[in-house]
RNA sequence: GCGGGCGUAGCGUAGUGGUUAACGCGUCUGAUUGUGGCUCAGAAGAUCGUGGGUUCGAAUCCCACCGCUCGCCCCA
């Protein structure tokens, strides 16, 4: 029989590492709090057409990467990709676009891309997702962008810059993509086998290309953010005075291209400064003013970000955050002997309700084991009943730190007197 | 999807063709009656990722698969 193992892609998060996450969680949660969004929970799955109408049916994202199946009813799903079209779905199902606008949203959630896994790229990651409904402000888009900035400054993260740059309204850039297309086709011949597929899927990729050989026209290329229409270049500007003020480092990346169709205007990622690793990226995001009527509701900007969980850990780490384990009890119950089990439990039901963390030892073996057991969990007191104090209707309470001696106390007290030892010391 | 590296007890490693695969950490037990951490002693724990092949003989060489990892692509 071959031993299971969690699926390509795919990991279990141990104990060591929950203190890091219920940080980050934690702080997600904070943070969304300081900036007025409120939690929404979609499904792990949804139709499958929520993203391929959503996030574009030629993007890398639906097209080779979405767990698609069909349910025994026949039903086409799939697992959730990416966070924004779910949300999208939830707020015109239930009528978000009648409460008071705009709509601030956040979730974690899990997402399932079929990759190629790599050091913080899985084929299950968790995002913290936060989406703004119904507002084409650029001051929303800064608040997002700082919101985002301020929850790694809350988990420690430093050295990371948000690049910033805008993708114009949607018919703007068709034009513009003309223009550039125009620009590459007389060398085409030339350029790498990778762009040359890009000119006809994807030509702002052409931009972001790192071959050699496409380097030279790269430079001589038009720019999108040189020629943004009026409208574009005037929000542009507008966030990134809202940034400056809010005090988020960030640069403009005239190159930054995302790989979701629904972008418009404002688009931007942050990425650590010394990570050049394309999966470096910890957080990204932009403005989809398009997307609500892609999905059949009326014309209704919004704007988003996604940041893995994972990588957010991973750059924690990098950046030498450390977390203790918590200890697994407060107060450790040694027992032993006939009618110490009745007794253990009794005392760990009283310390309980009075908020103390209790754990009852192996009543099997010996003193010696349960104490060492004591300590590895952590416990700053072990309440010792054994066959002695069971008969004279005691427990002796011993300290795990410190200097103060072990004590008999009666038994019926012992969970009050432990409580005073633990809030003491 | 393409190319490179790696896979030995729970974890980290040594061992590169020749006895019962070694060490550290961890786990368990004990160091005279029932007392933790430090120390000491002992024990358990490995079909050497899986399957096939070469060989008198394979952890070691070859092939395939699985997984991890690095780069590309793409993304968080």
């Amino acid at each position: 029989m071959p031993r299971f193992q969690a699926p390509r892609g795919t990991q279990d998060v141990l104990p060591a590492m929950q203190p890091y996450w219920q940080a980050v969680l934690d702080a997600v949660r904070e943070v969304a709090r300081l900036h007025g969004f409120q939690r929404v929970d979609t499904p792990m799955f949804e139709d499958a057409g929520v993203f391929e109408k959503g996030s574009g049916d030629t993007t890398d994202i639906v097209e080779k990467e979405m767990y698609v199946f069909e349910d025994r009813g026949g039903d086409r799903l799939a697992l959730t990709p990416e966070g924004t079209p779910a949300i999208v779905r939830a707020y015109l199902e239930h009528g978000m676009g009648s409460w008071p606008q705009p709509v601030r949203l956040y979730t974690t959630h899990p997402m399932f891309r079929y990759d190629r896994p790599q050091k913080g790229r899985y084929r299950q990651h968790t995002q913290f997702d936060a989406e703004v409904l119904g507002s084409a402000d650029p001051l929303v888009d800064a608040e997002v962008i700082t919101m985002l900035w301020r929850l790694y400054g809350m988990l420690g993260i430093r050295g990371i810059t948000v690049r910033l740059g805008s993708l114009d309204d949607l018919e703007p850039r068709r034009a513009y993509v003309e223009r550039l297309k125009e620009y590459y086709r007389p060398f085409l011949g030339r350029l790498s086998e990778d762009s040359q597929r890009r000119f006809e899927r994807n030509p702002l990729r052409l931009l972001d290309s790192k071959d050699e050989r496409d380097l030279p026209y790269k430079e001589a290329a038009p720019k999108l953010v040189d020629q943004l229409s009026p409208a574009a270049r005037e929000h542009h500007e507008a966030v990134q005075a809202a940034l400056a003020a809010a005090g988020v480092r960030f640069a403009v990346d005239p190159l930054l291209v995302r790989g979701l169709d629904y972008y418009n205007r404002t688009v931007f990622e942050v990425v650590p400064d010394d990570d050049e690793r394309a999966q470096g990226t910890i957080g990204g995001g932009g403005r989809y003013d398009g997307l609500v009527e892609l999905l059949g509701g009326p014309p209704t900007p919004g704007i988003g970000f996604g940041t893995g969980i994972e990588r957010i850990i991973l750059e924690m780490q990098k950046n030498g955050v450390v977390f203790e384990p918590a200890p697994a009890a407060e107060a450790f119950i040694v027992h032993r002997g006939e009618g110490s089990g009745p007794a253990a439990v009794r005392l760990a039901a009283a310390l309980r309700d009075r908020g103390i963390a209790a754990v009852i030892g192996e009543g099997g073996r010996s003193f010696k084991a349960q104490l060492r057991s004591a300590n590895a969990a952590g416990a700053r007191l072990a309440i010792i009943i054994g066959e002695d104090e069971l008969a004279k209707g005691v427990a002796l309470l011993k300290p795990l730190e410190g200097e103060s001696e072990q004590a008999a106390v009666p038994l019926e007290q012992a969970a009050e007197a432990a409580e005073a030892r633990l809030r003491a010391g």
